[in-house]
DNA sequence: TTATCATTGTGTCAATCTAACATAATGATA
DNA sequence: TATCATTATGTTAGATTGACACAATGATAA
């Protein structure tokens, strides 16, 4: 967690660190308990919650500003990354909260500061295996967590915005690529895989044709083991085939022309 | 044409009109000659052409900025435009070319000036009737013409990269949506929107089994009138059922899960 | 005037895919 | 040992797809 040293250093001297005018803002989506989860940041200031967030270094890639916010939240590399939209306009940001914050860290911020222009802020979403992140806070929030996606609660700024269209996206990629190896562990069930694509489409698939379908795409081995430890009948387990997998990830999935 | 004052003020004054380090990119389609054209610009400091781009007012939102380039490139309003992919590499820009292209101008560039700083620039393709469009250059450019895209010519910093970004983008979104009210005149023959379709994907199509796909969706309705002035049998002329068409464009045309 | 020919309109058929549904196997729990 | 929730696998009719055939049209050539 940033010291309140950094912060005050970030509001003073981000002006000299970062690009003027652009932040990123990551949809960290995890599955756990049958359900798509949202990584949030409660915010310290004010009671809504926010997305993980943060600026561009001068010399930084817009993507690895990402890779370094997400490393600070989640403690994880090498993480699988969409950008999918950028949200420029002028009235999405809000000046007063920073102001506000700010105000309550006894943080002096003045007329000019660059963290009151407004800013456009460029859109990613992040896929992760929930049982693997170690969530961690910001200087700015006082804790971070993961949440239920419907309903979301209550966002700062237009971040409601931003989250919704990243599951939209989300959701219309789920047609035509493959999903699951960022999201599930290594050895995962058909079951599990059926509940990870419900929980992103928000409706229910016949469990017969989805494991049809799913296989054709020849894209998961059936491994000669089963699930242990669960009451009834034990599912097979499954991994995915990672060439393939990338393969079917550059060329898609769904028949286009 | 902006004149030479115009652009002496931008460069000097653009620092406080436009955000900092931000700039917008338009790959504006067309469609003639049975094939897919993009509008481009010669550049009049070296010999290479670029994308119709520009900055975004302070108070103005992305999307609005790029309406307006457009409307000076071509002359229209109310073009279909897609946001697809916001380009933030820290050496994507060419601080050089700034400079040089202004000393060329007699424009004094100082160091410092908003110009000369990197710029993540959000990208978005237009479709467009390539009939109605008047291209018009602007200040740095010596023409504004429409180019084939296979090849496409050499075009400056990475402007080849975002062109071709922005085709893959259409190609993609050829099998999920509907495309073609945009850049087809009202009335079009069905060998017409293959060709577009054909053009798009850079691959043949079968003409029966196209024909039949095309009005499974819907979106189209035959008119009772043949194309004239024509050699060969005369087609039948088609006309998009916007109603329909739109329902498409926000429900997506394959079959999803 | 008639034949030719490129092009368009329409149709067929087998193979494949899809949606809806049925039944058998498994293994913990009653 | 019976029950039960769950998983594994199968069936079938109908829709979709890919590959292809053939007739109709109307300008051009013979």
């Amino acid at each position: 967690m940033a010291l309140k040293k950094d912060l005050k250093n970030i509001v003073q001297e981000g002006g000299k660190m970062f690009l003027p005018s652009i932040s990123v803002d990551c949809v960290i989506f995890g599955f756990h308990g049958n359900e798509l989860k949202v990584l949030l940041l409660q915010m310290k200031h004010a009671s809504v919650h926010g997305l993980p967030g943060g600026f561009i270094l001068k010399d930084e890639a817009a993507d690895e500003a990402v890779s370094r916010v997400l490393k600070e939240r989640t403690g994880l590399d090498n993480i699988f990354l969409q950008q999918f939209y950028t949200f420029g306009e002028p009235l999405r940001s809000d000046k007063k909260m920073h102001l506000t914050a700010m105000k309550k860290e006894g943080i002096a911020i003045v007329k000019g500061n660059w963290l009151l222009e407004r800013f456009v802020t460029i859109g990613y979403y992040a896929l992760v295996d929930f049982s693997q992140v170690l969530p961690m806070q910001d200087a700015l929030s006082i804790s971070c967590d993961w949440h239920p996606l419907r309903p979301a609660p209550a966002l700062m700024m237009d971040h409601n915005n931003i989250l919704n269209k990243a599951l939209e996206t989300l959701q219309q990629q789920l047609s035509y690529q493959p999903i699951g190896c960022n999201l599930l562990p290594k050895k995962f069930t058909m079951p599990e895989l059926q509940k990870l694509y419900e929980t992103i489409l928000g409706k229910p698939l016949d469990r017969r044709n989805f494991q049809r379908r799913i296989l054709s795409y020849g894209i998961i081995k059936k491994l000669k083991e089963v699930k242990t430890g669960v009451a009834h009948k034990a599912p097979f387990l499954y991994s995915f085939d990672v060439k393939k997998y990338d393969e079917a990830l550059r060329d898609g999935l769904g028949r286009g022309w």
